[in-house]
DNA sequence: TCTTAATATTCGAATAAGCATATATCAAGA
DNA sequence: TCTTGATATATGCTTATTCGAATATTAAGA
């Protein structure tokens, strides 16, 4: 992946607040994105595979779900840029109201299946 | 700005490449980003003007040249981000060039106007 | 197998981006 | 004022992006 390309990743704000939920929790399914970002399925559904089709997610299913993380081989000069961008964005309102809506969903996928 | 307009005006070679030189090199006019980039005039100028818009540039007239530099009042989040796009870009082949390209320039306006 | 929840994909339409070419503006100097 | 070099903008076109709505797929459990 190209520095731009990699700048266009983050230039819309469903992908951006989804990266940035993702190195704030590590691991996410595609309804816990939904509901924190409060948008339709498959409009987070469609930018996730655009971002795993960059190379900047990766994907796993585990059941019913599929779970969405960082790539953990992205090269090495990506590292700082989202540290960074995690820290510009986390400040904004619009992250916070994720990050809340996260909070108080109903029926998380990890709570629910475990053990 | 906000952070996905941010990553947005980095998210095309073109602009990426002339913000780039101009973090390298302070402040350049516009002949001198057409010859470092070997880009047309026209192409250049539209890609300028819309960092401009964006605030993520500065321009200032000094006689027959218009000069564009990094807005010094771009919000304190932009810094770190712009510093780390610099670390990744500068090791690109294309940008490698792009600074060839432009130490090379015959008649460069600096050189020229000078006294 | 039937159903349901989770996720992905397709389709058509609207909008935005990007480009090359041509032309306009602006400043300096003859 | 005329010309020239530097820069900006307009035009017409092509391609990308984004979206909502509908539909397909997948896995789990009854």
């Amino acid at each position: 992946m190209s520095p731009s390309q990699f700048f266009k990743c983050l230039s819309d704000d469903t992908r951006l607040r989804c990266v940035t939920l993702l190195q704030k929790e590590g691991k996410l399914c595609v309804c816990e994105l939904t509901a924190a970002l409060a948008l339709s399925q498959p409009k987070i559904s469609r930018h996730l595979a655009s971002l795993r089709q960059y190379g900047l997610l990766q994907d796993s299913r585990e059941g019913q779900w599929v779970y969405y993380q960082i790539n953990p081989k992205l090269p090495d000069w990506t590292s700082p840029l989202l540290k960074n961008a995690l820290a510009a964005v986390e400040s904004t309102e619009l992250f916070k109201s994720d990050l809340e809506r996260l909070q108080q969903m109903d029926n998380r996928p990890d709570t629910v299946m475990c053990c």
